[in-house]
RNA sequence: GGGCAUUUAGCUCAGUUGGUUAGAGCGCUACACUCACAUUGUAGAGGCCAGAGGUUCAAGUCCUCUAAUGCCCACCA
């Protein structure tokens, strides 16, 4: 085995595993009854998407699920798909045919989608190979898009049900435009965001009177679309000017002040101008009160021939000349500062405007009933459990859900239109032929498509092809575990939970695991545009997909956002490496013949020694936690239970003992075991690096033992027989006088190699027998020529001390002794033991503590206490001796 | 305005239902490269667990309040 490199290179193993487990078909799942079926959904990433973090962790943790259960012997069916990202797609491709000088309006909207599709087939598949890069198992055969023709039939099916149904309007409301996406957004594509702006005071005149009334307003273009003022009732200030008329300066139309409850009476002037197709709640004063709707704009934010004089001028070039205007009159009383919180598109982040149009809605409550009911009655739950209160917040505080879009991209909506019977809406599955009114054969499509989330909702059944019934979708729905990130809460999860109920009759999935998000060191969130993104590719050229696996999982505590560094790489290579050395020397050391026997039948526990007993007790108290963890979705502490374990009891400890009798077929067998058994627990979170070990070891066993591969092997079983607490605390006793001996040499600069004698007296009997037996490896590990073992306690001549737990060690040297030095150690190890027995002492003499706490703590407590005190007084005899 | 989260070693963070003298990685200090691994080993230093009250025999852990930071939600013209 000389030939295995000393680095581990996992340029040399990654694609290779993945080609030949893709190959193999391990990754496929099918219905089979007599398997429980594990399945995920993976939220689709767009098809103009690039890894980023975000979707490393993301996919890493849905890996980790799905080899885990699948080595458990679950049917492990992970669904791997993209969304067709309407905006956000038909945003890249606008750029990209810009490069020819061309928009799309230039292309019309049939070729425009034909580029589109092109894209697709071209660029689309990018997220898809990066995904394979990070050794994603999906099963790639099942890949879906949200656009597939199958797809399209279940979106267009659910429209058509939901609007039978009665849950599915179209109306003329304020909804959130954005002009350069030229489109409607629903409210949560319109996230809010501070900006810094003013208050701007302006006087409206009064016709019949002198003298004005002062409205407050930020948006003081809207001006020109206002169709009254409003005051409180309640208000003294305005109590006789409700009903007079005011004078619309600029526009020179006469509007009504009108009177409301609505109106906040400390806000600005306590008089508000009243914008109906501009402002939401001016929209609702407006229906009220049965105002005029003014539009103003054009859907490019440029003023529209109402705004008169300002025609054409944008929205904020528009507002500094009527600003000036009404400077001018003396009818700009005043501007503040004000921060204010305003919607923003999603996709581009220009400043959405509230715009009156005619949209497509869906009525949410009767929806939403049924999903929040599943998840109170804990059908579904969430992990960590604090989302559940943000999505029965959201939930029952559901609005409706402005569905159309006025993009080209996406599900065009299906419903027809009659050009004879003009405005007859017909809502059908397929194009009819004629009108079933009126016989006109001339019947066009709406032009709008659908929300982006108006297909996702459906992700976890349409990927099934339902409606079609099928095994398939009997099988694995609902889902088991929904893995995803806390921003598409609302977007997705609480949708697809919606649809479920509705479609399904039954809940999408059973677990929502929410992890955090990626943030830089500085704790912002990653983005192209601070410039502070860690690629995960060049992770993976750098260090390794397994290192970026590890480092990320082991840094993602439960639904904690991650702070990275790229340094944090460095620890998963790390242990890569140390995996792989270790690894080399268990091989090269291995004797094939000796190793491959049954561990259990061969050998009766008590014929192993202490080291092979403890070793493997630990290993399978290790995958006891590791499986809890798991089944908790605790991945962080999983794998930092692994790295330890490996590190610094496998290697450190078990494989430094071992290594001077090594070809002990004892030792043999058990290392070979242990390790074998450790890279299948190690495989789900690195996956690479563990098959390419595995496969070695593989090439030692007899033909007939062979497997194929380490990701179709089993889980281990835990063997609770062989976990022993008692025996594990005893080891580590024998690792804890070879610490303070290699201490005492540190301590007087004994050079590392040189060989010294160490005196030792035991407190106990059983303590004697247990170093007498394993005085080889103390002697070994602690580079001791002799260890003798006193009759008496007493300080032999020329001796530093310590003690270990219950035995006293003496290492010998030449030289004079600094007993001042030695005292002063001494000394202080007594004082903090002494702090130590005093705090226990007062606690043992608390009568309440004596009766109410269990016996056992009351036990403990006294049992070291004495031990505490034990050691006290044999270090006091130390020093005592050393005058 | 409402809600959630965070505050533990120089830095980044773990710490499961309260129970010995609070842990890890990185960084730091000292020593060590023929003998699996310097992407390493050995040993070590480093903590009033944000602050103030409370519950309890016992609090980093539970409760209340305060402060700082971050995030989410809301129709503050």
């Amino acid at each position: 085995m000389n030939e295995i490199p000393r680095p581990y290179n996992p340029k040399e193993t990654e694609d290779k595993w993945y080609k030949f487990w893709e190959e193999n078909n391990f990754f496929s799942a099918k219905p089979k009854p007599d398997k429980k079926p594990f399945c995920i959904v993976i939220p689709p990433p767009n098809v103009t998407g690039i890894l980023h973090m975000g979707h490393a962790l993301n996919n890493t943790i849905q890996d980790i699920l799905i080899r885990y259960h699948r080595m458990k012997g679950e049917e492990a069916l992970w669904m791997p798909g993209t969304d067709h990202a309407g905006i956000a797609t038909q945003n890249v491709v606008e750029k990209f045919i810009a490069r020819e000088g061309l928009k799309r309006q230039d292309l019309g909207r049939d070729k425009f989608i034909e580029r589109v599709w092109k894209w697709k087939e071209e660029y689309g598949s990018t997220i898809i190979r990066q995904l394979k890069k990070i050794g994603s198992s999906c099963d790639w055969q099942r890949l879906r898009f949200t656009m597939d023709e199958e797809y399209s039939g279940a979106v267009k099916e659910v429209f058509v049900r939901l609007y039978e149904k009665g849950l599915i309007y179209q109306g003329n409301y304020i909804i959130n435009w954005c002009p350069r996406c030229q489109t409607a957004l629903s409210d949560e594509e319109a996230p809010h965001r501070e900006i810094q702006g003013s208050l701007y005071y302006l006087r409206y005149p009064l016709k019949e009177a002198e003298g004005h009334v002062v409205v407050a307003t930020t948006r003081p273009e809207t001006m020109l679309g206002d169709t009254a003022v409003a005051v409180n009732p309640k208000d003294k200030r305005y109590k006789n000017l409700v009903g007079k008329t005011l004078i619309l300066p600029l526009i020179n139309r006469r509007i009504k002040i009108i009177a409301d409850e609505m109106v906040d009476m400390k806000f600005g002037t306590g008089a508000v101008k009243v914008t109906p197709a501009h402002d939401p709640n001016d929209y609702a004063l407006g229906k009220k009160h049965k105002l005029e709707f003014v539009n103003v704009m054009h859907p490019d934010a440029r003023m529209n021939e109402n705004a008169l004089d300002y025609r054409d001028m944008d929205r904020f070039e528009a507002r500094e000349v009527i600003l000036e205007d009404l400077k001018e009159k003396g009818l700009l009383e005043k501007i503040e500062p004000h921060t204010l919180s305003a919607g923003h598109c999603y996709r581009c982040h220009t400043l959405v405007e509230p715009y009156l149009s005619k949209q497509w809605f869906v009525k949410m409550k009767p929806l939403a009933k049924p999903a929040i009911e599943a998840v109170k009655k804990g059908k579904i739950k969430f992990y960590p459990k604090r989302w559940t209160k943000v999505y029965l917040g959201w939930m029952e505080n559901i609005q409706d859900w402005c569905i159309s879009r006025q993009i080209w991209w996406g599900h065009r909506i299906p419903v027809y239109y009659c050009r004879e019977c003009r405005d007859e809406i017909i809502v059908s599955r397929d194009k009819p032929e004629k009108c079933p009114r009126c016989g006109a054969p001339d019947i066009f499509q709406d032009e709008d498509v659908l929300d982006t989330w108006f297909s996702s909702w459906l992700w976890p059944f349409a990927t099934f092809y339902w409606p079609k019934e099928n095994q398939d979708l009997k099988y694995f729905y609902p889902t088991s575990t929904l893995v995803t990130a806390p921003e598409i809460i609302f977007f997705w999860v609480a949708r697809m939970i919606m649809a479920g109920m509705e479609f399904m009759e039954n809940i999408p999935f059973k677990d929502v695991y929410i992890h955090g998000t990626v943030r830089d060191v500085e704790g912002k969130k990653m983005s192209k545009s601070l410039g502070n993104i860690i690629d995960p590719l060049e992770i993976i050229n750098e260090y390794g997909a397994d290192a970026l696996r590890f480092s990320l999982i082991s840094i993602t505590s439960q639904g904690q956002d991650v702070y990275l560094a790229k340094e944090r790489f460095e620890q998963g290579r790390n242990f890569a490496n140390k995996i792989w050395n270790a690894s080399r020397f268990v091989l090269t050391n291995l004797d094939p013949k000796q190793a491959a026997v049954d561990l259990c039948v061969y050998f009766k526990k008590e014929d192993l020694d202490i080291i092979n007993r403890w070793i493997l007790s630990r290993f399978y108290s290790v995958l006891k936690e590791v499986n809890k963890n798991l089944d908790n979705y605790k991945f962080n502490e999983a794998v930092n239970l692994l790295y330890s374990f490996f590190w610094h009891e496998f290697c450190d400890w078990y494989l430094e003992i071992i290594k001077p009798d090594i070809k002990d077929q004892k030792n043999q067998v058990v290392m070979y075991k242990v390790l074998e058994k450790f890279l299948r627990v190690l495989h789900p979170f690195m996956p690479f690096l563990s098959e390419e070990i595995w496969q070695k070891m593989q090439a030692t066993e007899p033909q007939s033992h062979r497997a194929t591969s380490i990701m179709v092997n089993n889980w281990p079983h835990i063997q609770e027989q062989i976990i022993d607490k008692k025996l594990e605390k005893e080891a580590e006793g024998i690792f804890g006088i070879i610490t303070q001996i290699r201490n005492l040499r540190i301590s007087i600069a004994i050079k590392p190699d040189q060989l010294v004698k160490v005196s030792c007296f035991t407190h106990t009997k059983a303590k004697e027998r247990l170093v007498k037996e394993n005085s080889a490896i103390i002697k070994n590990l602690g580079k001791l020529e002799d260890l003798d073992f006193l009759a008496k306690s007493k300080r032999p001549d020329a001796t530093i001390s310590a003690i270990s737990d219950d035995v006293d060690l003496y290492l010998h040297f030449t030289g004079l002794l600094d007993t001042a030095l030695e005292q002063e150690k001494i000394k202080e190890k007594m004082l903090s033991l002494q702090k130590a027995i005093r705090a226990k002492s007062a606690q043992l003499a608390n009568s309440n503590f004596l009766e109410r706490a269990p016996k056992e703590i009351v036990d403990k407590e006294k049992e070291s206490k004495k031990q505490l005190e034990d050691e006290l007084k044999r270090l006091s005899k130390m020093a005592d001796e050393l005058r």
